[in-house]
DNA sequence: TTAACATTTAGCCTAAATGTTAAACGTATT
DNA sequence: AATACGTTTAACATTTAGGCTAAATGTTAA
């Protein structure tokens, strides 16, 4: 996990908009794949790219597997980001 | 430009730490370079990355081209993140 | 203008990422 | 237990990224 693993999973368009879709509630695995022209086997790769880097977690329900989007791991990335734009004498690291 | 290289941009730990380093001001290619066990090629194309994503600035003075970081294309990036945590009954896209 | 130095660009190589199809797995239904 | 369905995993092909060395470019100084 980590600032690495969350900007490399964010650093695809077709998983960014996994996680915007996420926002207004779960989807099953093949909800979300009807939405991109890409392949079911394509869209779980990317799902667990999302998963490793904890940015959504899942539950299967059934023969179902729904997918959630988990935002606290992005904290750390825009704690990061507004560092950099910090005074490096003032604070952090 | 955009969200998209911004991130890809951002996915390398030598670039981010190139960011870091730029926080405390502007450094030249060769200053850079003697802080990481990759080649001034190497470190040349991560700052061309890095400049394409709007994310540095360069200016030659005499032989030496100094960098330096520019945070203004971060707002779009923690936004889109923000907008994740976000109700999206409640404002944006 | 030649030499020296800083940096970038080009060419090559390897590793990682992404896509596809086909096979495997997990669960529900009959 | 057999079939069907949703999803993941494996194997493979293609593309992209990052590293290296060598050549090219820009600038200063002799």
């Amino acid at each position: 996990m980590g600032l690495q693993q969350t900007l490399k999973a964010l650093s695809d368009p077709i998983r960014r908009e996994i996680l915007s879709m996420l926002r207004k509630g779960s989807l099953s695995a093949g909800e979300i794949t009807e939405r991109f022209p890409v392949t079911g086997a394509s869209i779980s790769r990317h799902l667990s790219v999302l998963k490793d880097a904890d940015l959504i977690r899942d539950n299967r329900q059934g023969k179902y597997i729904f997918y959630e989007i988990n935002t606290s791991v992005l904290e750390e990335a825009m704690l990061w980001m507004a560092s950099l734009k910090g005074d490096p004498d003032n604070d952090q690291k």
